[in-house]
DNA sequence: CGCTAATGTAAGCAATGCTCACATTATGCT
DNA sequence: AGCATAATGTGAGCATTGCTTACATTAGCG
């Protein structure tokens, strides 16, 4: 195992995703290019089609690793917040920062424009997993309270609002909010950020009857 | 004007950006080529390259139709509904509806990894002045009755509900929903759809004072 | 009518995704 | 241990692409 020889790269799966998702985050992935990826991981340029059978099927093992991620994350916020208003609050806070922490793989994970993403079984089961662990907090808050409305309608809007958030912190810069027509849009994204627990906590008071 | 010579097409910006939509509709970003579409609209592989400067402009450019036809319906449906409830709930329709119409427009408006659009500033523009719209509704509602907190924030939470929806209601195939461990996601964003008008009551229930 | 800018063409370069035939190494079975 | 076999990497090459440069045609306007 312990072999000197570079034939072999070691772990060039792992380096590949890593390496590709750094790309895109610098350059879009319009920019991304399988070969580059070879070159910086000093593979040949035909050394990645061993790994991924063509570039889609890399960004969609990006989109599913951020699919496990997130479930993990969400998971562990449920485990340790066991007041139900709580955990929903956190649970949003912790897919929003989720998404902040990994913009190219949430975007990669919601963007249907890059490819049909929905041939790929993997990525189906991986996304749908992470849905399920929202999905346990609002029955357990049919359950034990009152809801409006049935858990897929609350689900919906819920899943809405927190995806929506994530999306627009992550796509829309905020970094200059100062005078110029678009200073309305980009204070309310800042504020998306900076008020995310109040909203959420309106959102609840607006669920819960 | 009339001449039956070929030699100018007429109508090839318009052509480029309506072939464009249809491929990506079809295929995805990624498969899109200049040439094809160069081709599909019978002029050389050069050609589009008198009407945009590059491949993202051509993006961009759809982008900012996108925009441009949104907040045309944004300012139409606040016309016609005097009514501060209505209208706030008829704006988010209209606002889901433009994405279901014009879904790979409206992917293209808010999907940064495609690359840096934050150069264009006729893009930046034409989203804000979508954006102005909502936000006239905000500052009405904020003068006439009583909102619990400041218009951005508000603004940002409205916008991401309805940003949720649009990007869930057209990334997420609901075609299927039978069994299958993303039957719950399947469902909750089928609805979505459905339930529009009744979440978007619940938000604004949540969001009055 | 004629001048100029707009629009389209032709040829070509470097880079890319991907395939195919082949080389090397790791792994597991006996 | 030894060996078969799958896994992984290589090298050459093809069709296609984005884009540039130099040139051709036409539309619009005084």
């Amino acid at each position: 195992m312990k072999s000197r020889s570079k034939y072999h790269h070691g772990g060039l799966r792992n380096a590949l995703v890593f390496l590709a998702v750094t790309e895109i985050a610098r350059a879009g992935v319009e920019k991304l290019s399988l070969r580059s990826l070879a070159r910086q991981a000093g593979v040949s340029p035909t050394a990645p089609f061993r790994h991924f059978p063509d570039k889609q099927s890399l960004l969609a093992g990006i989109a599913i690793e951020g699919f496990e991620e997130l479930a993990r994350r969400l998971t562990e916020t449920t485990e340790t917040n066991p007041d139900i208003e709580e955990r929903f609050i956190k649970l949003g806070t912790t897919y929003v920062e989720f998404a902040l922490d990994f913009p190219v793989h949430y975007q990669l994970m919601f963007c249907e424009v890059l490819g049909d993403f929905s041939t790929s079984k993997a990525l189906q089961e991986a996304a749908a997993s992470s849905y399920a662990v929202l999905d346990a907090t609002l029955y357990e808050m049919k359950h034990n309270q009152e809801l409006d409305h049935d858990v897929a309608t609350l689900g919906g809007l819920v899943w809405s609002t927190v995806h929506g958030m994530a999306s627009l912190v992550i796509n829309v810069p905020t970094a200059s909010v100062s005078s110029g027509a678009d200073a309305a849009s980009r204070q309310a994204v800042k504020s998306i950020h900076e008020n995310m627990r109040l909203s959420l906590k309106m959102v609840y008071r607006g669920v819960m009857r």
